[in-house]
DNA sequence: TAGATTGTTAATCGATTAACAATC
DNA sequence: TAGATTGTTAATCGATTAACAATC
């Protein structure tokens, strides 16, 4: 009962809910979900499947209450509750996980960077103070933690997870280059691979130079033909 | 001819190529598809139509030859020739991307970073300089650009976008969270939202809650059924 | 040769799109 | 009421899995 519902879908919410906001911003008050495809290049049939996944939120004849679907995406994502994050690893891309304010506005708040370098210790990043990893299990017990953020070097990931499950962390933000090897099962994982995102575009300019090419080789043969009938 | 491959493909070579380069470091000379899916959690099957979309690299009777196939899909990501990155938004996650040496060992160099805040001007980041917005347009005459990083705030990424694909840049790292609006075609974009991932994993973890509550609920019946016999 | 394992075709499953009756 | 647009069922398309003949 109550089948699972597609990540393939659960993808798309937040692309729905961007949307949403801005129209919001933008003071509409209704809209249709052809309207909607036209603005986010999805067919409307799209749309309708996917939010009659959550249930009914449009009416006949209507449309879409921005308002009302805007706030009812949110629900669907978990947004109306405050998420807690500690990040596992200062460096770089902690702190800028860390100073990149856009996260509060959606209810996660980052209440804590851990790493292993002792220069560290003490110093805060946008108020977010640095503590020691070893100082980990203290701070679980006297504060709520929902998410991990996992960005230290890929080879401490494993055992550090494992660590951050045992203290009741159930869901992982993973940055680190591997798939976590968990010893427990139902926790929740979200990997952001960069590389593997570069490889993808890396893949894709290949393939779009190869198709220029192409065409570019239709064209000189095009003229070639010109010149032999002329 | 030559039917295009679907991202669901390509998105799932750069993890064949991590596990494939594990391999490789760990002196793995062969590997059969059926291992290998054991491995990743995959099927046999996708594994072998996945890679027979790019050609038969393996062998009857023997399988992959590891080191082979390793170099076979870094062709397919386009990994033996190098790539050149700018970044622009020198903030914490263009640093954090400038920083993150793992890019380099794949081919993806990035040679400068850009930004509008002139307190950074001159200053580097793992000996990358970082430059003023407004010396893009000289840099790119005297470098080749392959790609470039856009990490700076989403009301400013549009038009940027479009001043960097005049200057013949056609693939773009988006990190900002919005979906550009490009002017010309035929750019590749690859888009990094984390927000987005956030939003993911925080259903997910709903969702788990949401069961874990059904199963709790279900002992708990179990157990006043027992007592009620007794 | 016999055994193993690929490459590939066929079957199944799931996701997307189209169509339309229900209804605001 | 007539027009618009949803919610939902049916049709199509694509992706995944299974099966097996080809072949090393």
């Amino acid at each position: 009962m109550g089948k699972e519902i597609s990540q393939a879908v659960i993808r798309r919410m937040p692309r729905y809910y961007r949307y949403l906001g801005e129209l919001l911003d933008e003071g509409v008050e209704r809209i249709s979900s052809n309207e909607l495809s036209v603005k986010m290049k999805v067919t409307a049939s799209q749309i309708r499947q996917d939010l009659n996944n959550f249930g009914g939120f449009g009416q006949q004849g209507y449309g879409y209450n921005v308002q009302y679907l805007y706030s009812e995406i949110g629900k669907i994502l978990g947004l109306e509750q405050q998420h807690n994050i500690i990040v596992a690893g200062a460096g770089n891309l902690g702190q800028a996980l860390a100073n990149y304010s856009n996260f509060e506005k959606l209810g996660f708040i980052i209440i804590g960077l851990f790493d292993i370098n002792p220069n560290l210790k003490g110093t805060t990043v946008r108020g977010v103070p640095i503590m020691m990893l070893d100082e980990l299990e203290e701070f679980a017990t006297t504060h709520k933690i929902d998410i991990a953020a996992l960005t230290m070097p890929k080879d401490t990931a494993d055992p550090l997870a494992n660590r951050l499950v045992k203290l009741g962390i159930h869901a992982i933000w993973n940055f680190a280059h591997l798939d976590l090897d968990l010893v427990e099962q139902d926790v929740v994982v979200e990997n952001v691979h960069l590389s593997d995102s570069l490889m993808q575009l890396s893949y894709n300019m290949l393939q779009n130079q190869k198709e220029h090419h192409k065409e570019y080789q239709k064209e000189q043969q095009l003229e070639q033909q010109k010149e032999k009938k002329l």
